[in-house]
DNA sequence: CATTCCTTTATTACTAAGTCTTAAGATCTA
DNA sequence: TAGATCTTAAGACTTAGTAATAAAGGAATG
C-alpha cells in the first residue's frame, strides 16, 4: 500500500512517527501499513528501543491516572489552559459539529455550561469538590466552529463554599457568563453520600470501611 | 489477607473500588487482594461487566489520547419518555461510570444540567428554542446506577420566552431543581446569529444556510 | 562466477493475561 | 437429605507479543 519499499533509516523514521500519533498499534497493524513483515517491524522496535503496545498502553494509562492531582483529563469538558487552585484558571473548548443544535450549528447550552462547570470545579481548591447551585446566562449564541474561552475567578471563599465566577467568551464577545456555588467536601462526606443538609442520604446502611 | 471471606456482593463492591483506584490490576493481583481464587476474579468481572486488564489499560490510554473531547456523549441527554410542547415533560437517565467524578461515584453536575436543559428546551413550544439563563441547584448528589427522573413544567410563558421549571429525583429525593429561561427563535433569527438584545451578533457576515 | 554481507522473512518454542467451557467440591437453605 | 448456589479447578484456545534460529534475497566485490 505504501508502494515502494522504503530503505530501513526511512522506515525507522516511518515508525517512529506513526507511532507517536498512534499508539497503541500492534506490530501486526504497523507491518500492513508499512508493508513489511511482522518480524521487521519486531526488529526495528528493537532496534529503536520501542516497547510492545501493551506497555505503551500502560504506560499512557498510569500517565493518565496519576497526572490526575488536579483534574486534568477524565471527566473535565475542554481543556484546562491554566488553573491556580483558589484563584482562577482559564479553559480552552473548540466547538464541534456535535454539540451543536440541528441545523443551524449552534451549540447547546450544556455544553458551555460543562466547560465552565468543569473549570469551576477545577479552580476550588480541594482535592473533591461538587456544585451545589449555579446561576448562570447565556447571552450569545455560541457557533460550530468557535474557540470558546471560558477564564475563571474564584470570588470569594467561606470554608467549605467557593463562589467562582465564569465568563466564556468567543473572540470578545461573551457566550456564556455564571456563577458557582462549590462545595468542597472531605472524604467520609462524600463516601457516606451525605451532602451537609437533610440528613439520611442513601440509607441503605452500606458501610466500608479499610 | 482481607482476613474474613466476604459475601459476594460485599467483594464485588470492594472489586469496584479497587479498580476504580487503580484499573490496573490484573486478575492475579486482585485474586491476591480479595483473599478468593482467580477464577472467582474473572466471574465477578464477568458479573460485574468489567473489561480485562489490558482493555482497560487501553481505553484509558485512548481518552487520554483523544483529549476525551466528547465524553460519553452530553448531546442527547436523557430518554424523552413523555412531552407535552408548552406544559411539560419527562425524561430518564442511567447514571453511568463516564459521568462520574473519578472514585466516589458522584455524577458529574453537568450531566445533571444536561439533562435538565435537554428537557427544558424540548418542553417549550417553538421548533427551535435555545437557553438564555438558568438558575440550578444540586441539593444532593446522584451516584452511578441510579435512575435520573427529570420533571420539567412550564411555569409561564410571555411571548417567546418560556419559564420552565425542572426537578430531577432519584427515588423520591431530589438530585436537581432548576428554573430555566427559554427562548423561542425564529429561523430568520437563528440563521443571522442575532439574538435579541445588544445587536449585533458575530458582525462576520457568516451565513449558512440549508 | 562464487562469495560475503546485510536485510528481510519464516519458523518454532515460549509467555502473560486473559477467554470460554465443563466439572468437581463446598456451603447454604428449604 | 436434596437441591441450589458459590467457589475452585482443569483444559483448550486467543492475542500480542519475546527470543532464537534458519533460510532466502539482493548488491558489491574479488
Amino acid at each position: 500500500m505504501t508502494g515502494k519499499r522504503l530503505s530501513k533509516e526511512q522506515r525507522h523514521q516511518t515508525l517512529l512517527q506513526k507511532l507517536e500519533e498512534n499508539p497503541l498499534l500492534t506490530d501486526e497493524q504497523l507491518a500492513k501499513e508499512l508493508g513489511v513483515s511482522i518480524q521487521t517491524i519486531r526488529l526495528d522496535r528493537l532496534a529503536l528501543g520501542l516497547p510492545e503496545m501493551k506497555e505503551r498502553a500502560k504506560n499512557l494509562a498510569s500517565r493518565a491516572l496519576s497526572g490526575e492531582h488536579y483534574p486534568a483529563s477524565l471527566e473535565v469538558v475542554g481543556d484546562l489552559l491554566y488553573c491556580e487552585p483558589g484563584v482562577g484558571g482559564l479553559s480552552r473548548m473548540v466547538a464541534e459539529p456535535g454539540m451543536s443544535l440541528t441545523r443551524y450549528n449552534v451549540i447547546r447550552g450544556h455544553y458551555l455550561f460543562a466547560q465552565a462547570n468543569s473549570l469551576a470545579v477545577a479552580v476550588a481548591d480541594a482535592p473533591h469538590a461538587l456544585t451545589g447551585s449555579a446561576r448562570v446566562e447565556f447571552p450569545h449564541p455560541a457557533r460550530v466552529g468557535e474557540v470558546l474561552m471560558a477564564r475563571a475567578r474564584v470570588l470569594e471563599r467561606r470554608g467549605r463554599r467557593f463562589v467562582v465566577e465564569v465568563v466564556t467568551r468567543v473572540e470578545e464577545k461573551a457566550v456564556f457568563q455564571g456563577k458557582f456555588l462549590i462545595l468542597a467536601l472531605d472524604e467520609r462526606t462524600l463516601a457516606e453520600g451525605i451532602f451537609g443538609m437533610e440528613g439520611k442520604a442513601t440509607g441503605d446502611g452500606r458501610e466500608k470501611d479499610d
